[in-house]
This record gives C-alpha cells, structure tokens and sequence, in this order.
DNA sequence: ACTTAAGCGAGACGGTACGTCTCGTCTTAAC
DNA sequence: GTTAAGACGAGACGTACCGTCTCGCTTAAGT
C-alpha cells in the first residue's frame, strides 16, 4: 500500500549504514554535545563518508531529530477516566523524556535554534511538543469539566507551568531536581480551593 | 580614590572602538543571532580588527555576556516588608529580563552551552542566576515566616516553578505569553490552602 | 601502462587551478621575490582558495621548488668521450641554471633556510645539486684518468671552485658576470703545469 | 671635536639594555637562526620592550648587521711586500670570516635579501665586501705588476674564484670543508704556467 | 545476461572562522 | 629624551568544517 513497499529501480539504500550515522550522532551528542556534531565526525565515527551523511541528512539539525527522534517523543497523554491519573501521566512523561541526556541535549538544542535552524525548531514543535500540548490540553479540559480544576482554568498557562518547571527542574538546573518532581507539581496542579477533591 | 582613576603606564584603551565592538555584538545577537557572532563578523562590523577584540575578549561567551551585561541583569529581590510584593518585584524582574529579545537570545546561548563554553554557563549562574535566586528564595523564607507560605513550602521548587513558567512563557514559546503572566505567577504561589492575602 | 593512466576514486584535480597556482607562484617570486609567496597571496593571485593550495603543498618550500623545478634543473654531466667538452658542458649547465632570475631567487631561499625549512634545502641538494655533483665529479675523474687533469686532482674542490665561481658570479654579484665566464673557468680548470689541451 | 662627546640634553640612552639588546641578537642568530630574530623574541630575550628596539634600530636587517659587526668584519688585505703573502692574508681573513658561525648566519640573510630588505645587502656590500674586494683586488694588481700573476689576469675573476670557493666552501655546504683550503687556493691563485715564482 | 538507476566511497573545490603570531605605529606615565 | 608598557589595525599562519561537486565502483530490479 504505502510507498515505503514500492520497489524503487537502484541499489537499495545500506540499512547498516544508515543505522551506523544514526548510532554515531547519538554517541557524538552524548560524548561531547550537540556542538560536535560535525558531518565530518559524524561520518568518521560512523565509518562512512561525508557525501553519504549529507545524501540522507540535508542538515545537522535534521540528522540529530531522527538520531533522537525515539527519545525526546513525549508521548500522548491518554483519557483514562481520572482526572488526577491522566494529569500524573502527562507529568510522568515530560519528566522521564527531559531526564533522558540525550533528549536533554537535542531538545536544548532545537530551542536554542543554534545554527538558525529554524527548521529544526519548528519539526521539533509540530511533531513532538503539539501533540503532547494539545492532549495535556485536552486532559486539562476534561479535569475542569469534572470540577477537579477551577472553571476558569487557564488551560495553556497551566500547560507552561508543567513543561516549564519541568524543563526548569531537569534540564536547566546545573543538578537536576526530579526527586518529587511529579507529586509537588499534580499537588501545585490541584491545590486551588475547591480543587482537591479528585 | 578607586583603582579605575590609578593611570597604568602605556597606551590607554580606545574608549570608542572598545563600545563599538559591544554595540556591533549586540547588533548581530539581535539581527542575527548567536551563532553569527563570530570574532571575524563583530570586528567587521565594529570597524576594527579580531585582534583587537580578542585582546579583550577571549571567548565569544565573555564577549556576549559583557555586550549584555545591561540587559540580563535580573536584580535583587527586595524586603519590602510584604511577602506579596516582594514576590511580585521578583517575578516582575524575571519578566521584564526574559521579555528583552537580547536578553533572550544571550540566556539561550548561555544555558545550551553551544559552544561546550562551560565558563559562560557557570559565569551566568554566578553573577546573574544565583544571586537573585538567593534573594528570592530569602523573600519566599520570609514569607513561610510570616505565614504567607505554608510551613512546608519547598523553597527550590517554588522558584523552580516560578523561573520555568517564566522562562517558558516568554523564551521557549514561539509567540510569547506575558499577558496577565505576572498575576498568574501571583495567583499560583500564594493559592495553597493555608496562604493568606497579605 | 603507467600508473599516471590509474584513475583514482573521486573528483580529480582541477589542473587549470593547479597549474594557474604554480604559475602565479612563478609571478612572485618574480616580481616580489621569496619573502612574498605567501600562501596567502599565491592563492589570491591564482584566483583560488588558501585550502587548495595547503591541499597539494605542505609548506611554501615544496610549492616553490616545484613551481621552479624546470628552471632549477641543472641537469647531469655527460660523457662525450673529451675531458674538455664535458667540463665545457657542466659548467655550461650551472651558468645557464644560475643566470635564470626564477632559479636564482629560489636557490637563495633554498641555501639561506628562510623558515628554517630544512626539508626544501634537503630536497634541493638531493634532487638538484648531488645528481650534477656526482655526474660533474665523474667527469673530473675520467679526466684525471686520461691525464687530462693531474693525479692528485682534488675532486669535492674542484667542483667548489666551479660551483662557488658560478654562484659568485650570477647570483651573489649585484651585476652579474657572464661574460666570458665558461672560458675563463674551463682556462682556470685545465691550467694546471702537467694538464694537457685536448 | 666630534658629535659623540657632545652631551645632548635628556636622558642618556641605556647602554646596558642597548648591549642586552645586540647580545640578544646574537644568541638569537645562533641558537634559532635569523627567521627567528623577531623585534618581540629580541625585546623579550634582552629582557626590554618591543619599542626600545625599534627606537634604534629600524629595521631587523639593521639589528642583525650591528649586532653581527665585528664578526661579519673580513678586514683588509694589508701590503706586505709578497705577493703570496698578501694573498695567503686575503684567503686567511675570507675562511675566518665565513667560519665564523654568526657570520655565516648573517652574510646569507643579507645576500638572499630575505625581507627584501636591500638596505642590509647594500650596507652589507659597501661596509663589508667592498673593503675588502678593492684592497685585495690591489694586492693582486700589486702581484700582476710584479710578474707573480700573469699580465692578463682578470682581478674581478680571480676575486671571485677565491670569495666563491671559500663561500662554497664554508657556507653553502651542509658540512664545511675547511681542511686545507687555504693551501690550495694558493695553489690555484698562482698554478697558472710562469706564475710559479713567488 | 544486460541495462539502468541509485547508493556509496573518495576526494577536490572555494569558502569562512578559528586562535595565534609578528609587524610597524601609536600613545601614555614614569624616570 | 629615554624607557617600559601596552593598545591598535593589518595580515599571514595552519587547521577545521562547511556545503557542493565530480568521479569510479557496487548493487539490485527490471528487462
């Protein structure tokens, strides 16, 4: 069905290959930072050659979202029912992402917007950030429906106060603060008056 | 009296291209960015020489935190004698320092570690972070004291929660989120079961 | 047949390029002498790049030994069968190497040791000065085994007396003195009481 | 009498830091060689500043042939009367010279005319070779007259058979061949057919 | 088997910036 | 007036990557 089946005329592209450059960005990112990316380390680390790196990668920003691309996905937080338990689950999963080194680095990276690559920025957005942004929206939007959370909720300002004490708290932070992380912020979450019921 | 009126022997410094170096860095941060602050551009564009900008500063880090020493100055919490006010001074610094473009752009830089210049980092937390978060975090002590804060306030998170929904509502954001941002912050400190007015 | 006809991997050398740097490092050391082949400036007169250049030659010593190499060759003495005709013929080479404004300019650097470039004098002596040395020193042997030149013949000091009267003569001398310069040496070399015309 | 004893108003110069300066040079000259005799490595080796060179002398080439002085000096061919004596003096004083490892340094910088800097070969020329090549030239002239060198002997040739062989033979070879050369221009000087008398 | 399209590696090319060095000139304070 | 100190603009050094390019060779799919 999908293009990805249909045979295309040529030598096929080497998987192993592929998979070395992808290997080889992550361990550059994690060894030395985003800053040593370098296609020329890369392709050296990886044991292939520059024109094969810049054959599938058109930049350094590209290469390092897909090296990453399983690590900084947040993930979608689900309906399950509870307010309180979809909320811990979208905190739980900012702070097990942000935790994760090499998602730190990439992340810190796209934001940065290091080499005005603002490309980089924008893909990290719309495929990772807004998907988790808009279901968190959408729990927080439940939670005020049930009456665990004020009705005049401000959705995306509690959304900015999540991520950024988040981010604030484990990548930031010269020493990452993630002991309690989860319970202080689902307690800041519900503490309004009236809030606490469940 | 002070050591800057002691003349040392040889040619003084050239007051003019010295501020011209510091004007042509701020200029490309803002036009340009980070990483098109490079010795080459910003004597280019002083109308000097990189010799004369590397005698003064050795890294671009220094350079860029000096060009914006001004405008990333978050100041001082200060004893106001009210625990509201004294909290609203401190999340107005942070707004007001995170809102400056320049400012932004030199925090960025400064936090990322772009260039792995671990001195800029450590020189920013020491001489900008630090020291209002200590008078921030004295503030917020003196606030639990009074009985504005809960007994069990956890300081660290506190400022923790308050820097990242700062920084995440006016850095991070692609369109910045400022309106009604200070209330908010307010809002969210003081609404804890037991915080009174004041 | 030859290994010139091997085609190697990738994209080969442009010649034009090659060949314009050679010619503009020619036009210097012609025009401005050693001191100003910079690579710096053979690039910028070649109309390409510094990297180019670094690319094929280490150091200016090799560029310019190779952007001379046909002028510095002095050649090789041959065996005509006559004393006199070969020691006509070596001092032939060495006048008309010598008196070449190219070769003159580049021998200088080569002996003077300009940057301390130890291998440009090396290579000079051995691709250039000992193939003639050797070949002018068999001459001077044969000649003495003919009787054309005595016994006790001192070889290493004789070819001094022609090499250092050649060089004293065209290079060193602020106006050169050509004139007559073979004869007068040819005259010098056989004058000796027990040397025969032939 | 002369200016040297008038008494100029102002401080006097400092005929130490002037000495330290010159022996600077020299240590300079023999320990890296002349590419290495930057005005900064002499301030910085005679323990003075950068502008306290430049002040007198205005050029390296300048420097060097003050610093070099006595040991560049080949002095005069004297009239003893002989004119295998007078010649003897002249060869003598030429292989002193050129042995002299300072000089050798320095009468190679000033002939390959490194910085193109003509003023040293000039001055060079007319303080050093100039004495020297007329005075000789007259004791050859003086030999002529006396029959010990024929009547047609060209004086500029013959002068620069012996100050080429002895250049050739001390300076340009990688290892010197002192060992006897005196003797054998002699021997060469005067081996011409009836020039054998004294 | 042969063609053909693509991948792959090697490597050249013109750039730009790096951080260092020396140049020759200058300006100032102190002696 | 000399000296020491040191700033200044200029420009070359040799290195590292950039992004683009041109090649020869390899690998399959489709004929």
């Amino acid at each position: 069905m999908t293009d990805t089946n249909t045979r295309r005329p040529g030598r096929p592209r080497d998987e192993a290959t592929h998979e070395a450059i992808l290997e080889a960005t992550r361990r550059l990112l994690l060894d030395e930072g985003y800053h040593s990316v370098t296609f020329e380390a890369v392709a050296r680390s990886a044991g292939t050659s520059r024109s094969t790196v810049y054959r599938w990668w058109p930049t350094r920003g590209a290469l390092v979202l897909e090296a990453a691309a399983s690590h900084i996905d947040i993930g979608k937080v689900p309906d399950t029912g509870s307010s309180r338990e979809d909320l811990t689950m979208a905190i739980r999963q900012l702070i097990t992402t942000f935790s994760d080194p090499l998602a730190g680095v990439v992340i810190m990276a796209a934001i940065a917007n290091l080499d005005n690559d603002l490309e980089m920025a924008t893909t990290f957005r719309n495929d990772t950030v807004y998907p988790w942004r808009s279901t968190a929206g959408e729990a927080i939007r439940r939670a005020v429906d049930r009456g665990d959370l004020p009705a005049d909720t401000d959705v995306q300002f509690l959304l900015n106060v999540i991520v950024g004490t988040v981010f604030q708290c484990t990548i930031t932070m010269a020493t990452p603060m993630t002991e309690g992380l989860e319970d202080a912020l689902i307690e800041l979450a519900f503490r309004s008056p009236g809030s606490s019921r469940r």
